[in-house]
DNA sequence: GAATTGTCACCAG
DNA sequence: CTGGTGACAATTC
């Protein structure tokens, strides 16, 4: 019996995003890819499984996606089945424990998962498939500057800049 | 901002 | 082990 691997698409004010699940969790979210380019990288992500569109089995959790998108605060508790090397699911798991409005540095992180380089977290963070759910868009360079995203530096702009808005500040940031 | 160079742990074979 | 690789980091203009 093959693997089932349902997924669907949602729109949000970042643009489309498709969500993809196996029997044990989300397997991937996607933001912006065409939708044919999106369907084959699942394909060949799972070149055993069956893929097949799910999009009335997957309201539920096209809904609470796009509430994530919109509102950063927000966490849906929703089964996340990762998959990767260990030291990926040891960097996605790491990312999660980030607080809303909080950013890290490649380099910095690496040091608190115990290794010296920050490329290979960069390496294990590129390999992220569920997007927003592992704020990945809250690592950036040392220097402070946005270095890139998989799904668009833009996004990553903007993710950030919906956080700073959701992030509690004791005073007012001012005009800006 | 763009280009250049140094660096090394991780992954696949 | 060997070889290839990077969403880096620091420097320079």
């Amino acid at each position: 019996m093959r693997e089932v691997i349902r997924f669907a698409w949602g729109n949000s004010s970042l643009g489309e995003f498709m969500v993809a699940t196996s029997d044990k969790g989300l397997v991937a979210l996607e933001l912006g890819s065409s939708r044919g380019s999106a369907e084959e990288a699942l394909r060949i992500r799972f070149p055993d499984a069956q893929v097949v569109s799910g999009q009335l089995e997957l309201v539920d959790i096209l809904d609470k996606i796009t509430r994530v998108i919109e509102e950063p605060r927000f966490v849906p508790e929703l089964p996340l089945d990762m998959r990767g090397t260990a030291y990926e699911i040891e960097v996605w798991s790491m990312l999660r424990l980030l607080p809303i409005g909080e950013t890290i540095s490649y380099g910095t992180l690496a040091a608190k998962l115990g290794t010296r380089d920050a490329r290979d977290v960069t390496k294990a963070i590129a390999s992220n498939p569920l997007a927003v759910l592992v704020p990945c868009h809250r690592v950036i360079k040392k220097d402070g500057s946005i270095s890139g995203y998989r799904w668009g530096v833009k996004r990553k702009r903007e993710l950030l800049a919906r956080e700073r808005r959701a992030k509690p500040l004791p005073t007012s940031e001012g005009a800006g």
